[in-house]
DNA sequence: CCAAAATATGAGTGATAACTCATATCGTCC
DNA sequence: GGACGATATGAGTTATCACTCATATTTTGG
């Protein structure tokens, strides 16, 4: 089973249909979980006939592959765009809180669909497409970091690439597990994991 | 839709013939995962037929519920085997280094079938369940570690119960994507994730 | 032993959903 | 403007799978 494109959209007009199609997707699933993600549901979603998504995307897993680097390469931005706002001055809790946020924000806007990214990823063979994406988020963060080396301990980038995100996904989701849900309490709880962690 | 089961056994084939059944379901899922995971393919491999299934689980995902519970359970027992297991001397290190070793694992033996239930734990009306084993573990747990109160900063317990065993989640599965994976280090690794969190 | 209750059986039913294909429309290039 | 490739259509096919039910077998209590 092939994971590739059956064929590249060459006009403006299929482009267009491939990215109706793909945002469909990620809204069903932000909606109903992959309960609700099936192809004909994605193409009436997207205004376009199911032979229509079956022209670009071979099956259904290939669908989801595109929508997992689709997330990736949205995460990435994202990262980048809150890199972008810190200041140089900024001290390493200060850095550290901004990323917790842009990340926690990422998470409680797309709640089921990241957790449904998650979880496809582990079915999926996209160790490499997500890796890359990982290994550039953390080359980046390692470089906010470079200046505080002294304070945090010697850890692999690639290796915290994998584990931060995971650290603040933990702990969001158990205060987001809570009754009441506390988010605000839940950022503090998330920085105090990562600094301890890196420290 | 219900998920209390539609009968309870009363004679000892009966209950056999259930245990089989979410046997049966445990060991199909951590083979093939949910993918793998049908009503008829259950009962073909706990060697019943499909109706008497349903005979006890009224639909798939009473089972999936059960098999919950079971499991939920038997994290539970190992806790507590573990926590037996811990010198009444032993410093704090020790001790989360001990029930960090034994969830690590739990999840090593069972990794697609852990992770398939923490997926369907988010689907499933579980919280109340799933939240009194994790009261349980937590308290038990609380009272290891109330020697050390000085050395740890105060915690809900009950938040405690749900961000500690997320945190050896999040750092084990970095560690096991890992190339080469190294599950040792994953080890010290997440006992230094816990400590950071707790001091 | 017998009747009634409990338990087991598995072919059958209906719904769902992935995927195909013959046909139609649109865009582009000369 | 015509021809050819690119793109779009959606009814139809097929496989899977949750779940039922009429019937058969086993266990229990009297």
């Amino acid at each position: 089973m092939s994971f590739a494109p059956r064929k590249l959209p060459q006009q403006g007009r299929s482009r267009a249909t491939c990215d109706a199609i793909l945002e469909a997707a990620a809204r069903i699933i932000a909606r109903d979980g992959l309960a609700g993600f099936n192809t004909n549901a994605v193409a009436t979603r997207a205004g376009v006939s199911i032979g229509s998504l079956y022209q670009y995307y071979p099956n259904k897993d290939a669908l989801m592959v595109a929508l997992i680097d689709r997330q990736q390469r949205q995460q990435l931005d994202n990262l980048i765009a809150a890199a972008s706002q810190i200041e140089a001055s900024a001290g390493l809790e200060t850095i550290v809180r901004t990323l917790v946020r842009g990340a926690m924000q990422h998470h409680r806007d797309n709640d089921l669909l990241a957790s449904a990214i998650d979880h496809e990823e582990a079915r999926l063979p996209v160790g490499a497409l997500v890796g890359r994406y990982l290994d550039q988020g953390g080359a980046l963060v390692g470089v906010m970091l470079a200046r505080f080396a002294h304070q945090i301990r010697p850890i692999d980038p690639a290796l915290a690439a994998r584990t931060l995100p995971a650290l603040v996904r933990a702990v969001t989701d158990a205060w987001a597990n809570q009754s009441p849900p506390q988010l605000e309490t839940a950022e503090d709880e998330a920085v105090n994991a990562v600094l301890g962690y890196l420290r």
